[in-house]
RNA sequence: GCCCUUGUGGCGGAAUUGGUAGACGCGCUGGAUUCAAAAUCCAGUUCCUUCGGGAGUGGGGGUUCGAUUCCCCCCGGGGGUACCA
């Protein structure tokens, strides 16, 4: 019989679906292992194949943990709330939850086709109302919590509460953002109003007014991840800094354990890297600088102390309070006409605009608390009011910035580092020997830090300070598609959080989702649902990021009405033992669910402090993108240039075309033929009367010779709708069947690289199963399988593919399983082994790759009941020892012959038995033999 | 700019601790089969060569008996981040 992919596979996820094969229990004698994807957003698109990648990986391992002997959570579920559903719906009318539901059928369907071991009991969506119950209740939790930096985790708010009626703000160490100072007395005498003000600075989740980062054409508030070059991540619109009174999460408070648990975590290299940026911890000093002719002090933060005697100014940020009180009468015009510039810039052109320095005197100064100099006091846009404490005190000597600042503006450089010791150090580095800085000079400059530090905190002027890069992250979103926020407002504006026996807040139905123009959510029209009682509701829902950060916990235990998941569930699958997905979400989702899971760990909802122990970012697979060169000369409109004929590619645009229409597609020589071209132009109908320039001259559509060639120009990038070149998994599977599909994405490389894809490729592995399936019958296509005994050269080929695909597996080296298997194959072919001893370990070993064709194999050897449920083999080193060993001699290094020696030999007779050999002569005649290197197993070397 | 990562035949890639560079597959070339094509099968395929051999893993240098692998410098691709004081 033939091998007949189609056939098999449906009968056999049939077989898989009736049987619940993958259903798996939170109860078992077996060891836990839990294999998670990265869940996918349901776009109107659909899945192309980059997207399974890691799917097929990581359905490779769990099917091998499986037949290892553990009991394996590998779910599947849908990211369902975010910005593009509702723009499509902005745009369509079409409710968020009706096209969402759509594409999700859609993926489902895509990703039933690749015969998956999902336990699908367990799906859910993130926009389930049953699911982001319990996304609010853990805002709620956020909400009624704060961070004890003396213990250092979180803790209930009530704790908090208790302390201020017994010892009023004494004694508190807590993360927040100003340092108000009361007694008990005073605390219980506040109004509510004052009481929640206070209590503000202290929740996990909290509102303030903050420099957001506000997208006019979202009509929303986006998160520092969410902004990328200065735009919004999602569309490229532009983005300002406002403002604005937003709810956020207190993430700073956990920015030290973020960084050092990364320790403790076994995520690529990478990874870590990008996360230790992102948090960005510095060491320094917090000083107050005395202001001439005010009380105040002016706070700055600074990573080196050790050049304030070169501190010849200092800058503020053009939003810095102090602005307006400080600036004298006489700069107040300029001053205001600054302010106005920088007001007038985008963060964009803020962001591209760094080479020219900007700023403007305020006419205050402040006094150098070393040199007691009195020094001027600037405003510029260099500094930014979101970072330490948006002043600072400038060295020009060593910093670059404050060089290009003064610079421009005349004011005195003064030379605070002898360099000379270190000619290749830059101005910023931390080397050298201080000068004209007092007490300081003489020293080296990390000396100098250490003392200066010191002196600092002696003479009480300010204190070491570790500060971070990482801000809080902004939680509102004025959107309609996202989650409720679950707090509703009494008259005086306080916030109170939901009973959770109201949860959830479900969204209301909408009929407008157009976002409004004074940034307040959609569902601020709802008014009927925003009034309840006397309160009202919270309007603004939750980032797209929020259902993402818990969600994995959620599978533990997805149908649970009591609670976000059950101790015992979470006590038993404990973490995500391994995670697989791209790269990109390194400052967002995977920043964001450490932090959750940390907290909940702080407040012992989670066992473990890291949600995800080992994490693997799979590569993209990229598709190719054909081009025809487009003349861009006004008289010369609608004239293509065949790539060969192209010499000045500037004076061309590129069209992308849909890579159907294309012969040799993804070669060198891709070409466009006379049907091509017929094609291109009934696709694209404004280029109907086009004319086709190749060497042969130009040709009109429809006026081409046969042998007409125009070629086009092909280059690797992204597989994208907007190129044409999106390859659906569904046509593959219907032509090459779901196994060869998942065995040629896992053949094409490793999981992490990035690598074109090319359907041709597809082929080689399609041969191969069909020359595997071959084994199994004879030469008229009967299945036949010989019950006598294997010889060793077979048991040889079977123990070492065995041993190969269990280390290889291990190491996620999957590509070089499949070579592993065409290896076994073609060795057996040539044998002509029909074995039942070598079929049926080949089989199971087989079945985490190509599930479905194993199963089927499984059952015409006369198994009942699946093969995904069988222990995997392991190899037995006697069927892999060897009598003799090929030995490779060199010459100085060089490999020149090869000699069979016996396995048993020792060095020394190796040595002997390599000189004597004739060969050997001519290559080592007349010389003097200085030295043999012999590695028993390995290869023998003899310098001459 | 800084940080991470990557560079091996025409292409995807292999070489797990420094030990036969190019496994496996695609493509290509030749052959068999066929009236012919597709499919299939067999053989060849890093480059140069005077057929002895020589060169070769982005380039240059180093350590070593031996380097794709380790070290230093430089160049190219991909990603992250960016007035962060």
């Amino acid at each position: 019989m033939e091998y007949n992919p189609q056939a098999i596979e449906r009968k056999w996820r049939d077989y898989w679906e009736k049987n619940e094969i993958y259903r798996v229990s939170n109860e078992s004698d077996k060891p836990k292992y839990y294999v998670l994807d990265m869940f996918p957003y349901p776009s109107g698109a659909g899945l192309h194949v980059g997207h399974p990648l890691g799917y097929i990986a990581s359905d490779i391992y769990a099917r091998y943990k499986r037949m290892k002997g553990f009991n394996v959570l590998h779910p599947m579920g849908y990211d369902a709330f975010g910005l593009p559903a509702e723009q499509y719906a902005i745009d369509t009318g079409i409710h968020p939850s009706v096209s969402t539901d759509d594409n999700i059928k859609k993926y489902r369907s895509q990703m039933d086709n690749l015969g998956f071991s999902f336990d699908w009991s367990r799906e859910f969506r993130t926009s389930d109302p049953d699911f982001y119950k319990w996304t609010q209740w853990i805002f709620q939790l956020l909400f009624d919590s704060y961070y004890d930096t003396g213990a250092d985790k979180a803790k209930p708010i009530a704790e908090l509460i208790a302390h201020f009626e017994t010892s009023g703000s004494e004694g508190v160490k807590a993360a927040n953002q100003n340092d108000q100072t009361f007694t008990a007395v005073e605390w219980k005498a506040m109004s509510a109003v004052e009481q929640s003000d206070i209590l503000t600075n202290f929740r996990m989740a909290f509102r303030k007014v903050a420099y957001v980062n506000w997208c006019e054409v979202l009509g929303t508030v986006l998160a520092n991840d969410e902004v990328k070059d200065g735009v919004s991540e999602r569309g490229g619109h532009p983005v300002e800094k406002r403002p604005m009174l937003q709810w956020s999460l207190r993430i700073t408070a956990y920015a030290q354990r973020l960084l050092d648990d990364l320790q403790t975590i076994d995520w690529p290299d990478a990874m870590k890297t990008i996360q230790t940026n992102w948090i960005g911890r510095s060491e320094g000093a917090q000083l107050f600088f005395d202001l001439a002719g005010h009380d105040e002090k002016l706070e700055i933060y600074t990573t080196r102390p050790d050049t304030i005697f070169g501190a010849t100014y200092m800058v503020l940020a053009p939003e810095h309070p102090l602005v307006d009180k400080i600036t004298t009468k006489e700069q107040r015009a300029a001053v205001t006409e600054y302010l106005e510039y920088t007001n007038s810039r985008s963060e964009r052109e803020r962001m591209t605009e760094v080479k020219e320095v900007t700023g403007c005197f305020l006419g205050a100064y402040a006094k150098n608390p070393f040199t007691n100099n009195e020094i001027p006091i600037f405003i510029g846009e260099y500094v930014l009011m979101d970072y330490g404490t948006g002043a600072i005190m400038a060295v020009p000597s060593d910093d670059d910035r404050d060089y290009a600042f003064a610079t421009k503006f005349k004011l005195p450089i003064i030379d605070v580092i002898d360099k000379s010791k270190y000619p290749a150090a830059d101005r910023h580095d931390k080397l050298g020997i201080m000068i004209n800085s007092g007490f300081l000079n003489g020293m080296e400059v990390p000396a100098a830090i250490t003392l200066m530090l010191e002196k600092i905190e002696e003479r009480g002027i300010g204190q070491r300070q570790v500060n971070f890069r990482l801000r809080d992250a902004t939680f509102s979103r004025q959107r309609y598609w996202g989650e409720p926020i679950p707090i509703l407002y009494d008259a005086d504006g306080v916030p109170q959080k939901v009973d959770l026996s109201q949860l959830p807040i479900e969204l209301p139905p909408l009929d407008n989702f157009q976002p409004t123009a004074d940034g307040r959510s959609p569902l601020a029209r709802k008014t009927d649902w925003v009034n309840q009682d006397g309160m009202t509701r919270e309007t603004d829902t939750m980032p797209g990021y929020a259902g993402s950060s818990w969600y994995y916990l959620r599978y533990m235990d997805a149908r649970n009405h009591d609670a976000f998941v059950s101790k015992s569930a979470v006590n038993y699958w404990q973490q995500v033992d391994l995670y697989i997905g791209g790269p990109e979400h390194g400052t967002g989702h995977l920043m964001y669910s450490r932090f959750w899971h940390k907290f909940l760990y702080d407040l012992g909802y989670v066992p473990t402090a890291e949600p995800f122990k080992k994490l693997i970012n799979q590569g993209m697979i990229q598709g190719v993108i054909e081009f025809l060169y487009l003349s861009k000369s006004e008289d010369k409109k609608k004239r293509f240039v065949s790539a060969d004929q192209v010499k000045n590619i500037e004076a061309y645009a590129r069209i992308p075309v849909f890579i159907d229409f294309v012969s040799d597609y993804g070669s060198k020589d891709s070409y466009l033929s006379p049907q091509g071209i017929k094609q291109f132009v009934a696709w694209r109908t404004d280029y109907v009367d086009a004319v086709f320039v190749t060497e042969d001259g130009e040709f009109k559509v429809g006026a081409m010779p046969v042998t007409f060639k125009f070629q086009t120009h092909s280059e690797v990038g992204k597989m994208s709708k907007r190129y044409f070149n999106v390859v659906n998994p569904d046509d593959v599977v219907d032509k090459y069947g779901a196994d060869c599909f998942r065995m040629y994405e896992m053949f094409l490389g490793p999981l992490e690289h990035s690598k074109p894809w090319d359907t041709q490729g597809i082929d080689g592995v399609s041969k191969f199963l069909r020359k595997m399936w071959g084994l199994f019958f004879d030469k008229n296509e009967n299945f036949s399988v010989s019950d006598a005994a294997a010889t060793p050269e077979e048991m040889k080929v079977l123990h070492t593919v065995i041993k190969k695909i269990n280390s290889d597996i291990d190491r996620f080296s999957f590509n070089t399983c499949i070579s592993a298997f065409m290896v076994a194959t073609n060795d057996l072919k040539k044998m002509g082994t029909n074995k039942r001893a070598v079929l049926v370990p080949l089989v199971q070993l087989l079945s985490p790759f190509a599930p479905h064709v194993a199963e089927e194999l499984w059952q015409r050897l006369g198994h009942e009941g699946s093969v995904t449920t069988e222990e995997f083999p392991q190899h037995d080193e006697q069927f892999l020892r060897e009598d003799s060993i090929t030995y490779p001699i060199s010459i100085n290094g060089k490999k020149r012959m090869t000699a069979d020696f016996a396995a048993d030999m020792s060095k020394e007779d190796l040595e002997k038995a390599a000189l004597a050999l004739p060969d050997l002569q001519k290559w080592i005649e007349g010389k003097e033999i200085r030295k043999v290197i012999v590695v028993v197993g390995r290869m023998i070397n003899v310098v001459v």
